[in-house]
DNA sequence: TCCTATTAGTTACTTAGGTAACTATTCTAT
DNA sequence: ATAGAATAGTTACCTAAGTAACTAATAGGA
């Protein structure tokens, strides 16, 4: 097959929603990072930046960017943990105050992004591409 | 469905197999969007530097970056067209000496990351995928 | 014809992620 | 108990894409 159009697209595809989500939170001072970080924190409660990292995949410096940025907006706050290395990150209170709102903004942007897509084919996508992305990880892992 | 975990995915995806191709390049001092532009040139012959923006559906600055690089590099030269205003783009032959190699690495590195993945799923995931985003960009061009 | 709108491309600045090198703790093995 | 390895986080610098504002050239309409 021919399979740099399956990378093409996918590379495509996530520019596209990413630019998407970007104007959809723009109107409240946010971007795709940083709706990334709340929305694990809301999730999971209070975690270590670097179990962050590890959920979004994403290496320790850039988090470090998000999260300072988030600090100065008073959406996210950090509490020195037990190991003296390890910051603990929570929501502010502003944060869980604003939060629906946001919520609210992204999943009727994602039906939108998704409404001429069949609610099976969106299982399907989402299997595949995750079974893919684990085998994909092991691989460069080993 | 929830939406999050696909979109999240494709994003997890686009990110790991830019920084495979990026590791994969990195022996012939090249990176993935420098890359994409030699191939369709490879593919299409000469053609306008918007025509390359269109192709590869990225905005005008960051393709001039690249276009520079890759001058730079002599991999990529430019000839004033009829319009005075657009400039052709077309590979040296320098670079049409090392494709070859640089097509055998990167055709491999997919077999290689696709090796879990059956002939069929591949071809499932490209259709949808496409599908999708034909329709995704045609709601926001309206 | 000439004035306006459009198009091609560039520059400046932004978000976003990556690696390398560093500091400061904590863990581990001798 | 302590030296060396591992871990958490930061800083500096890289690729990469985006928008806004700009220049230069072309196209189109009054």
């Amino acid at each position: 097959m021919a399979t740099h159009e399956l990378f093409h697209t996918i590379y495509q595809l996530s520019r596209e929603l990413t630019k998407q989500t970007n104007q959809t939170l723009q109107s409240f001072g946010l971007y795709s990072a940083q709706w990334a970080v709340l929305f694990v924190l809301k999730e999971k409660g209070s975690m270590p930046q670097s179990d962050l990292c590890e959920y979004l995949a994403v290496e320790a410096p850039p988090m470090t960017r998000t999260i300072q940025r988030l600090m100065k907006q008073d959406y996210v706050q950090q509490k020195p943990g037990a190991d003296k290395r390890v910051k603990m990150i929570e929501l502010t209170e502003k944060a869980k105050k604003a939060y629906p709102e946001w919520e609210q903004a992204v999943l009727s942007m994602n039906e939108r992004l998704l409404a001429g897509v069949p609610d099976e084919q969106r299982m399907v996508m989402k299997t595949m591409l995750a079974s893919w992305l684990v085998t994909l990880k092991g691989v460069s892992h080993e």
